[in-house]
DNA sequence: AAGAGGTACAACCGCCATATG
DNA sequence: TCATATGGCGGTTGTACCTCT
């Protein structure tokens, strides 16, 4: 699904551009190279800390896009790419919350209705898809199902039906097909390259440790708030090899850390009381094997 | 085996809305 | 209030990969 970062004749004409002399200051376009990729992630591991925890300080509740922090100072990452390249990059492909595997029947049928629903608003329907960019949805809309519901219909002369998707191979559409509900599928490749955010209660942090905890699974229909429980103490996040977006508790022993894994869900620190004292907290950005889930 | 055409997807473009000074 | 910068969105393009002949 995801097709890997190459040196496309592009990227290495403007690699070659970018390698010195007066093209240097030149911005880069085309596709991102592995180690672009690289110090975009490095760049918001280190940015990110100081940024955030500033932004933190002023109490500032949009800390939590961490896409501004990508979009801070690229430049000084030895990027020559725009902001918006930076965000586009760091939405479409980066970031940690984003779902790897092929959209399902079940998603196409989502799509297809929230279309008819909503026009090409894709941004609108991507929010109601948690895990999947507009960018692909849009993609996805334009190049299988909008060609095969007009080929249905000038075959036909009627729409084409929902379930669009004869072609997908992966063993993950059998599966939804054969049991949509019960089916628990495999966990969503993770991307080895993670960026996570690990804060750590100082001193014990007074209260004895506020976690914040979601047990939102890859195909929840909603990353809604009110699926969110907040709690106090070292309690929650026990089952952290399901915890998709957050992982929250002691969960390895190392004090009171919280492991955050899906940037809207820094969104759920908000609602916990005395989260946000910002001196009580030392956070850093980590890179993570998720498989692990406490990688370093 | 090789070339042509098709497909899927990443990325760019241009416009508009909002934020900031 | 205005000018500029930044962010967000939908449309479109470019190209790597796949399939067919």
């Amino acid at each position: 699904m995801v097709r890997k970062p190459m040196s496309s004749r592009n990227g290495e004409a403007a690699a070659a551009a970018g390698g010195g002399g007066a093209a240097e200051e030149k911005e880069r376009k085309g596709l991102w190279s592995p180690e672009e990729d690289e110090r975009l992630y490095t760049h918001i591991t280190h940015r990110g800390v100081s940024t955030w925890s500033s932004l933190i300080a002023r109490q500032v509740i949009w800390f939590l896009d961490l896409t501004r922090l990508a979009l801070h100072s690229f430049h000084c990452a030895g990027l020559r790419r725009s902001g918006k390249s930076c965000r586009l990059r760091w939405m479409n492909y980066l970031r940690p919350d984003l779902k790897k595997e092929p959209i399902s029947d079940r998603e196409a049928e989502t799509i297809i209705s929230l279309q008819k629903l909503l026009g090409n608003r894709w941004s609108v329907i991507a929010a109601k898809m948690p895990g999947r960019t507009d960018n692909e949805i849009k993609n996805y809309w334009n190049s299988r199902i909008r060609k095969r519901q007009s080929a249905a219909a000038g075959a036909k002369g009627e729409p084409a039906p929902a379930t669009v998707m004869e072609k997908e191979p992966t063993a993950n559409a059998a599966t939804v097909a054969a049991a949509p509900e019960a089916a628990s599928p495999p966990p969503p490749p993770i991307p080895a390259r993670l960026p996570m955010f690990s804060c750590q209660l100082l001193d014990g942090g007074g209260s004895g440790g506020a976690t914040a905890t979601t047990q939102s699974p890859p195909n929840a229909g909603s990353s809604d708030i009110s699926e969110v429980s907040a709690c106090g103490g070292n309690g929650g996040g026990e089952d952290s090899s399901r915890d998709y977006c957050f992982s929250g508790g002691d969960v390895d022993g190392d004090g009171d850390m919280v492991h955050l894994l899906a940037l809207d869900d820094l969104d759920l620190l908000v609602d916990v009381p005395g989260l946000l004292d910002v001196d009580a907290w030392d956070c850093e950005l980590y890179r993570a094997d998720y498989s692990t889930s406490r990688a370093r």
